[in-house]
DNA sequence: CATATTCATGCAAAGGTTTGCGCAAAGCAT
DNA sequence: ATGCTTTGCGCAAACCTTTGCATGAATATG
């Protein structure tokens, strides 16, 4: 076990010259004469040699390490948006470590102390649905760690980020629904402290007024964002004495959730009820009826969250571009009513 | 930018005290008198220390760090299966480093690279479907660095590893189907080198035996692990003279793009054909009908390869104990015909 | 009072790499 | 022959931690 690998001393001593010579030769410093350059090049490749990590980023003070801290790692959302991230990081030489803190503010504390142990260069965060206190956030702010937000970002903080326009994405769900023949439009809702909450649920009130509907008070409901929570909101939705004609749920655990539900009560979608996620494409196309979503760029997503990481280890400093992308209404069978089925051309 | 974080130097240089004091201070060390001690413990709490994992990756040669290579990430069977190697990793106080191999032999071979230059102690790997050559690997052997591979493993060598009874269950879901009076059980397969094919074929063929049915050569149809491919396939059976009555799915990629197919062809599931995947809990409920699938214990699957890995870590050496979990078949809708749906109970 | 014993602390090496600087030898010009 | 530059290489520091051994002082013992 443990058989140390070739070092410069090994390779050195082997030659009988000194390290510093053999660490020269190997990046072809025009200092070495080349006939030993070569003669050391062989041997390194003979043995093997590889550089220790752990030296160089002890000298150089950098771990090419980016920590990446996740809601959760099962869920296609994130597993592809880390995918994206790893296409860049990768082409810098950087490694990605994941840390999930399953939507609870403690580990998500304890995931940012563990990766600061472990001194990853910076962190790349989608926060989860509990975090209401940043502190664990500002103080790499203090310390000038690198740091992106991604998805759910915490406004206050002058960070770099990206994120979807999920007001616009919002409205225009808002308005497809009422083409469609839907008055009575519902919105299930996240924790009113989370920007994409906040976000969405202002581009579906936008909505509402430019199509000249008023809120229903009982057709607006928040609830946590889990299967169990969207399960319940649902059903309290179709306990209505008018039951909505349509349904927009914050995320894809909201809206699968919903649209369990909603089979369970034996209603027709989308002729009953309508029916609109925030999800990836391929759930989205799975499930029968296939749903009409608003689908996020998830692999841009990533590449840009990596790629606004560099950006802030070269720059340094008070750099905190926030990128917004567009999304992408996808119309697929849940939204559109038998009525308007002829009328209607289905995008994609 | 960069600013250095607290090292044992900068303490002991603020108390006018020697680095090894400081050392031991931190850790108890009886040598240190008490009232020091406490000095310099307090002053480490004000200064925010943390020890360098660089440096003691150095001196004490381990880097804390498994390497993961999985086919792909955006997989929910794979995901989950890294949130339990994450789990028990954690625990040690390792870390992982994910790599994916996008099912290519190529990007395989440059990830065990790749990985090997950032000095992880061993590899978890799942072989991509196309890995018919295992150099890569028995360099790892004869270096002696830990390996562990999981679902898809080289059967060749003496490694450990977590698998499913693949076998076992295949030859279940052929008795489930013939119970439900099913007689042209088609399988679709994948590429012959892997173990997963080998054994479920294997499985599939017993149990046509023991139902008393003969294999018949058109249904059974073998194709690479994509939903492309699936799709082909399925294709191909749903255009024989004598369609299949059944459809078996070696994998959930396959199964879901098996449905897709039927489905485009208006042919009613479970009636005219019936089907079942590998798949995992999550997808299976939410696709209609709801898929009655050989589920993974994908949780279990990454926590016991990375007790293996650990295992194999402290026991080091000649060490391949081969861990099989049992899967579960669990009966959904899409494999219970009308006329038995009756007398069927339904499991779970 | 001198030697042995204890106690608290510091020194230095090791782990691997990079790099500024120093040093020696050779080549060239004066 | 002397002085200067060039060429080719080695020394040593720095990054940070752990730990065996040495050092020094103070106390205890003979």
């Amino acid at each position: 076990m443990k058989k140390r690998l070739t070092s410069l001393k090994d390779l050195a001593e082997e030659l009988g010259i000194s390290i510093s010579t053999v660490s020269r030769a190997l990046k072809n410093n025009p200092m070495i004469s080349p006939e030993l350059t070569i003669k050391i090049q062989e041997l390194a490749a003979i043995k093997n040699y590889i550089p220790n990590p752990l030296a160089m980023g002890l000298l150089k003070q950098q771990t090419k390490m980016i920590g990446v801290i996740v809601p959760d790692l099962v869920t296609h959302f994130y597993s592809s948006i880390i995918s994206g991230m790893e296409e860049v990081a990768k082409e810098k030489g950087y490694y990605i470590i994941i840390a999930s803190s399953n939507e609870s503010l403690e580990k998500e504390k304890e995931s940012v102390n563990n990766l600061l142990k472990s001194r990853v260069e910076g962190l790349i965060v989608c926060i989860s649905q509990q975090t209401n206190s940043f502190e664990h956030f500002e103080i790499l702010i203090k310390n000038e760690i690198p740091l992106v937000f991604f998805d759910r970002v915490v406004e206050s903080l002058e960070v770099p980020s990206v994120t979807v326009d999920g007001a616009e994405a919002a409205k225009n769900v808002t308005r497809h629904f009422y083409e469609n023949g839907c008055r009575r439009i519902a919105y299930i809702s996240g924790p009113e402290h989370l920007n994409i909450s906040k976000n969405r649920k202002e581009g579906y009130l936008k909505g509402l007024q430019e199509c000249g509907l008023k809120l229903i008070p009982d057709l607006l409901v928040e609830c946590n964002l889990n299967a169990e929570e969207a399960t319940l909101a649902t059903r309290k939705l179709l306990s209505l004495n008018q039951i909505p004609d349509a349904i927009f749920g914050i995320n894809d655990t909201i809206a699968f959730a919903a649209m369990k539900e909603i089979k369970k009560h034996k209603l027709p979608i989308p002729d009953d009820i309508a029916l609109v996620g925030f999800t990836d494409e391929f759930h989205s196309t799975v499930v029968e009826p296939a749903l009409t979503s608003v689908t996020h760029p998830t692999l841009q997503m990533g590449r840009e969250a990596a790629r606004l990481f560099f950006e802030c280890i070269e720059k340094g400093k008070s750099f905190a571009e926030k990128l917004i992308l567009p999304t992408k209404l996808v119309v697929r069978e849940s939204s559109v009513k038998r009525l308007q089925k002829k009328t209607m051309q289905n995008v994609q």
